[in-house]
DNA sequence: GTCTATATACAGATAGAC
DNA sequence: GTCTATCTGTATATAGAC
């Protein structure tokens, strides 16, 4: 690679690394392309040599994702889960809370992306659906094994998919009192045994 | 009232009711003071004779939600409750529901809002923390009676009001395949026992 | 108070020199 | 490819006639 492609390679770097900082700071929507190129230190024009809008840089932030996530589950089996298993339920929360902690500004603005269109686009309901397929799978796989779910697993797994990517978004950033793994087991115990507890029917 | 002032208060009816309209049909962030008008039947100029802004708007329609919640609630007893209770729980969790479905453009620029201004501004989390503050009540006092609640107070109910009020935007307005009363009951189901169900501790 | 017409502000996107 | 300077589109808000 050339020193002039280098240098343009790292310039879209620059803008990239920027604009993750931006989304989590200020949010999406309130980002503005200057916002972008000024905490790059370029200026306003060379982001359009890149990107052609804050849109397109935003599906190469979530494609640069995808390839990690890609690389990191390569080869990797994915067995069906018997998510009323605490620690298998635990897991699969983990998995999920951490993916979506660790690349929060992408979720950020995905997440506000979809909520501009509007409830009427059902964009953000279509995302909740989507990004809980496998969990509705495992429901349904439940379901089929005869276990009594509290109800449909479209409609279950999105209430999961809910409250986890509500809480991902809305919990402040760095709380120095409240760790990922704590968050995940509270979450974990709630949906595997509700407020009622394990200890709830003891009669059987 | 004279006839003038009465006129007056027609544009205003008519503004706010466009204005629930749009935001339940467009979302409150696509939603332009012109689109308000238009819908309204009147000129662009006359929005700003009765509101400020359409943050101003906003405020307003809440204040009208909160003067019909003060009518119906007025003289209620609001005891405290016991949510390990199933009638209890879908008690409470169907008078949430309904208030936030029977008033849903409202709560969806509400969302829109505070969502718009950024991840950092901790805006969503507040909410979901003042709109939960019963709920953390009555989960404290669960706890101060010896039950074991999944986690800290505070976090259950904003993860249980984050579940509610995200469903609660992103369900299809006109869903005809799933009333209210059956999501109520699977989210209750959900929350009281968990994915285990009622029948997962036979041992005690 | 309501209207038409217009001003203000600003973000997105482009043009052209280097 | 990067820069400075500028254009365009659009939403908010105002001015002034009626």
């Amino acid at each position: 690679m050339g020193v002039r492609k280098a240098r343009a390679a790292e310039t879209e770097a620059a803008l990239k690394e920027a604009a993750l900082r931006q989304f989590a700071e200020r949010g999406y929507l309130n980002t503005k392309i200057t916002d972008i190129t000024a905490a790059a230190g370029r200026a306003t024009g060379s982001f359009y040599d890149h990107f052609a809008s804050k849109d397109a840089l935003l599906q190469a932030l979530l494609a640069d994702l995808h390839g990690k996530a890609h690389d990191r589950l390569a080869g990797q089996e994915h067995p069906p889960h018997d998510l009323t298993d605490p620690d298998q339920l635990h897991e699969h929360l983990a998995v999920a809370w951490h993916l979506m902690r660790g690349n929060r500004p992408v979720m950020i603005a995905l997440f506000e992306q979809a909520m501009a269109a509007g409830p009427g686009a059902g964009r953000l309901w279509q995302r909740l659906t989507e990004d809980t397929q496998v969990l509705r799978e495992h429901l349904e796989h439940l379901r089929e094994s005869g276990r009594p779910l509290p109800g449909d697993p479209e409609l279950v797994a999105a209430a999961m998919g809910a409250m986890l990517s509500m809480l991902a978004y809305a919990l402040p950033g760095e709380d120095p009192g409240r760790s990922d793994d704590e968050v995940v087991g509270i979450l974990a115990r709630l949906l595997l045994h509700g407020l009622a507890g394990p200890d709830s029917t003891p009669a059987g």
